[in-house]
This record gives structure tokens, sequence and C-alpha cells, in this order.
DNA sequence: TCAATTTACGTTGCGCACAATCGAATTGTG
DNA sequence: CACAATTCGATTGTGCGCAACGTAAATTGA
């Protein structure tokens, strides 16, 4: 046992970066990283959204959500439009590509579950609301100001 | 509440990047990044290690770690030094500015604990111990012929 | 012994993640 | 209305994280 072993955040960075490797193993064939699977997610879910918004969901600025939104578009996977109100705003849709993963990725929620390794989903929601505690109370301490 | 914060995978990312974050304010005086606090970490417990055993701890290839262990030497707070009996492996070591460090940020382990939020060192390692067997079974299940 | 294989590390290329900066559009205020 | 402040998105630059590939050294084994 390594003494990263016994810290919270090597947990966290090892966790994070082995299901990162699991999504990017199943996505593999669709060319999709992990970040633009959850975009997609998001769309599916909630249909066209402005950058902001998914900015805000995903905790991601445009200096990341440009470039991986216009790799998007360039596999033709969404549409980008200026807002027709504010020229300010871009909203992205799925194109009917897009929304075909719907189906086609269908398999990878139920892949992941298994793989976490979770008995149940009262154990995955426990892991989720220890989670949601800790990024909270984290934001907290950096950048307090903001 | 978002659709991705239903999801596991997306509460450890949020969360790990949260901590990420916390740690690169901490670090901000010293220029130095998680990871590479992450290095030193194992070199102030371990003195002199190989660059492949790092690599091993971390889970972090060449690729990654050889062009950060080059920062961290412009910086002189680590050496690198080929191996006498094997002049494969490239032994890494502390400089005096690097053990000087250890001193320096002392006070980050405590920061850290206090910004998880976690109510105490039982609640902490509960935590730890769940993220682990995610880890386990997460890498189980990509690359299974590995 | 020596050719084939393995090991260790480096490099290249790509895609985030994030800070900093910019330009354009909108909003707020006098 | 004029103009300052704000908002939104894009761009630039740095540092991982990782796959793919290359090189040199060591090990294996016929």
């Amino acid at each position: 046992m390594a003494i990263v072993d016994e810290m919270v955040c090597f947990a966290l960075y090892s966790a994070s970066r082995a299901t990162t490797r699991a999504y990017t193993e199943l996505l593999a064939p669709w060319k999709l990283t992990y970040t633009q699977y959850l975009v997609l997610v998001i769309l599916w879910t909630e249909g066209t959204k402005p950058v902001r918004e998914l900015g805000e969901m995903l905790q991601l600025d445009s200096g990341t959500l440009s470039p991986l939104l216009r790799r998007m578009e360039d596999k033709e996977f969404i549409v980008r439009e200026r807002d027709g109100q504010d020229s300010r705003i871009v909203n992205v849709s799925l194109t009917s590509s897009g929304n075909a993963l719907r189906q086609d990725l269908a398999h990878i929620p139920a892949q992941i579950a298994c793989g976490t390794g979770l008995p149940d989903l009262k154990a995955a929601q426990a892991l989720i609301d220890s989670l949601h505690r800790v990024t909270e109370s984290m934001q907290k301490i950096s950048s307090p100001g903001t």
C-alpha cells in the first residue's frame, strides 16, 4: 500500500481516471470521448441547449467546450447556431445522427453500472451523495470569492 | 438536478476536478501541479525511485511522466540519473529544494482534509475504501486482457 | 554465442481542463 | 441617446492523460 493510496484525493483521482478509461473503451467505436458523451446525455434529455448552460451543468468553460463542440460538429452529431434573439448565444442541437446515437449507446449505462462493482442502487446513490458533498465542500474552499 | 448529476461517473469526475482545483490553488505559490505534488509525496516518503515505480504507484505511463519530471527537474526540485547497474532505468531523487518543500507544503494535507467536508477520519476511510473498490472493479472491465 | 524478445524510457500527437485574453453583442445607467 | 459595464463565446497557451511508436539496453534461449 503506497502512501498515495491513503489519500482521499488520490482515491478520487484514480477512480475517476479508471471510470473515464472504461467509457473511452465503450465509446471507441464511435470515436467519442467521455466528455463528448456527457454532452450527448444532456442533449438527449433536454434538447437544444445554449453553450453557457452546457457549461454550467458540466462545470466547463468555453475554453474546453468550444473546441469540443467543434469536433462534435465536425463529426455531424450536433449543430451550433447563433440565437436569433440574442446573437451572443450559441445554441447546440442534435442532428439526426446525434439522436440516433441514443439507441446505439443505450447499452453503456448498464455496462458502467456493472463496472462500478457497487452491489445495488442504494450503494450507488450513497456514493453519489457522498461525492456531491465532497464536491460542494471543495468548491467552497477554492476561489471562495466567486 | 441535471441528468448528469444522477450518474456515478459524473459525481466522480466532478469531485476529482474540484479536488484538483483546490490543490492547484494551494500549490500555486510554488507553481506546482497536483500530479507533481503526488510525485513529491512519494519521494518524500520513499526516497529515490525509478520512473517505472513512480508510474506503477500513480498509474501513469512514461508519456505523462517523462515531460512532467522534466519540468520538475527544470524547477530543480528533482534530479534524474541513469542507473549504474541497469542503464535503461532512470532514478528520480529529490534535490535539497525538493526536500525543503516537505516543510513548506506541510500545511496542505490538513487544508484538503478540512476541504473534503468529511466529518471524521472514519468517514474519510470509508470513502477511500469505497473508491478503491470502484477503481479496482473498473480496471477489470477495461482491457481485461492485460 | 547471438538473434529474438522484453524492458525502460522518451517522443509525438490528440483531446481535454483551465487560466487569461479578446471581440462582439447586450444591458444598465445617467 | 450615449457610454460604461456585463455577458457570451472563441482563441491562445500550458500541463496533464493516454495511445502509438521509437530507441537503446538487458534478458532469454536455441
